[in-house]
DNA sequence: AGGTATGTTTAGGTTGACCATATAAATTGA
DNA sequence: TCAATTTATATGGTCAACCTAAACATACCT
């Protein structure tokens, strides 16, 4: 049976783990023990937690696999996600708080963050599209993203595009964001080599090259007229 | 033994709980069944936090009588209420929200609210003194005020003063705000008759009669020079 | 002073989120 | 293919914060 819909703090900390090992990198059914991991706790109770939302349909969970989030799992983690980073752009830009003590307290903060408050939190701070992080503020509306993007590695030479997501590891994501790689940002595929090696151009006379690994983790979307 | 001052929120909103029937009413030791029905909660629970607080040696406990705060149960109390307030500000005036709906908002972020965020936060708001229900925001420093005031009942007639609280039911303290007499706000006594009943000037030529019952729960600040 | 209303405590139960330990099952790789 | 390793589950325990029901103590009023 589904859906009061009434996530305890917990159980929202377990989606958006989830959501947040499945956009460093990809690959698909993230394992129990990884999720452990990630919230410092023991795989028994990710187990028994894993089993209470598989039963909520917010994930779906194939013993010795790992575990996917649904449709719903998704769009509820995003909408946290959403709310965690209005909140940690405002601590950083209007309280000019450390990054890092914002990210705890934005984490708090989150699980008690109704859509409204974060729609009045957005318009406020002029609709930011990036976190602090380089990581995307989902927009109300794409609650269940269709993932309209492709990877980088797809894009023609000469193609303008934007970035969606960048999927990679924290610190290459750094990287790229310095570089004029991370969401909403634009640029263009100058060269592309034998091997796959891209070349890009983020900005008048800024450069970035990237390996063919690293350009399949940017998902962009390619620019028209 | 006392110490470790990691409350949970469930403790913590006992102390403000507490507090808060204090500031509205003055009869010094709480009766527990008053807090069971503030807190929407059974006597029992109450009785069996009460406990607890008074182990951590936040409230002193005198059965059959009722609670009181201690110095450092009142100092937490008093911080956890500039939280809330100052959230209660932030979300009211900033991001034009519902009185009621801010309410409920700031009593969750009250409790994962740090010190040097209130600051930030008291800062960003211009350093108010007083939230949307014309309750004092307290400043760090008076963390246990010294409660200086006195009740406007005493005050000499043609004494100029400064309100510091309105230790009233929530009504009348609205009434009293709307007619310029809550915290912060300035006025002085006009007049005052044989049965105590004294009249007020708030702004020129706006004034205020109040009972003497009424003028016991007004605490002001004579003002000097 | 005594009896009732009110307040307090005891005892036992529930739920949520975690833990350890032990056993069972699946995957991996030599 | 079979042992070694990894992963899952079953069982049972803790702790916090609540609950109900019933027993008990006190206060207050006549």
């Amino acid at each position: 049976m589904p859906s009061h819909n009434f996530l305890s703090e917990s159980e929202e900390m377990y989606l958006v783990t989830i959501r947040q090992i499945c956009e460093d990198c990809i690959d698909k059914p993230i394992p129990i023990p990884r999720i452990a991991e990630h919230l410092q706790v023991q795989p028994v109770s990710v187990n028994q937690m894993v089993k209470k939302l598989a039963e909520e349909e917010l994930v779906e969970y194939l013993p010795y696999k790992g575990v996917e989030l649904t449709p719903k799992g998704h769009e509820i983690s995003t909408r946290i996600l959403r709310h965690r980073r209005l909140w940690e752009v405002f601590l950083v830009k209007s309280l000019e708080m450390d990054l890092d003590e914002a990210d705890e307290l934005a984490c708090q903060f989150e699980h008690s963050t109704t859509s409204d408050l974060a729609n009045r939190l957005s318009n406020f701070l002029d609709n930011p599209q990036v976190c602090y992080h380089g990581l995307p503020i989902y927009s109300p509306e794409e609650e269940y993203e269709t993932d309209s993007g492709i990877a980088l590695s797809h894009v023609n030479v000469g193609q303008p595009f934007h970035t969606l997501r960048v999927d990679t590891d924290e610190g290459l994501r750094t990287f790229l964001a310095d570089q004029g790689v991370s969401p909403g940002k634009l640029g263009s595929v100058l060269a592309e080599n034998a091997s796959g090696t891209i070349i890009l151009e983020t900005a008048p006379g800024n450069r970035v090259t990237v390996t063919k690994g690293i350009a399949e983790k940017i998902i962009v979307e390619e620019q028209h007229a």
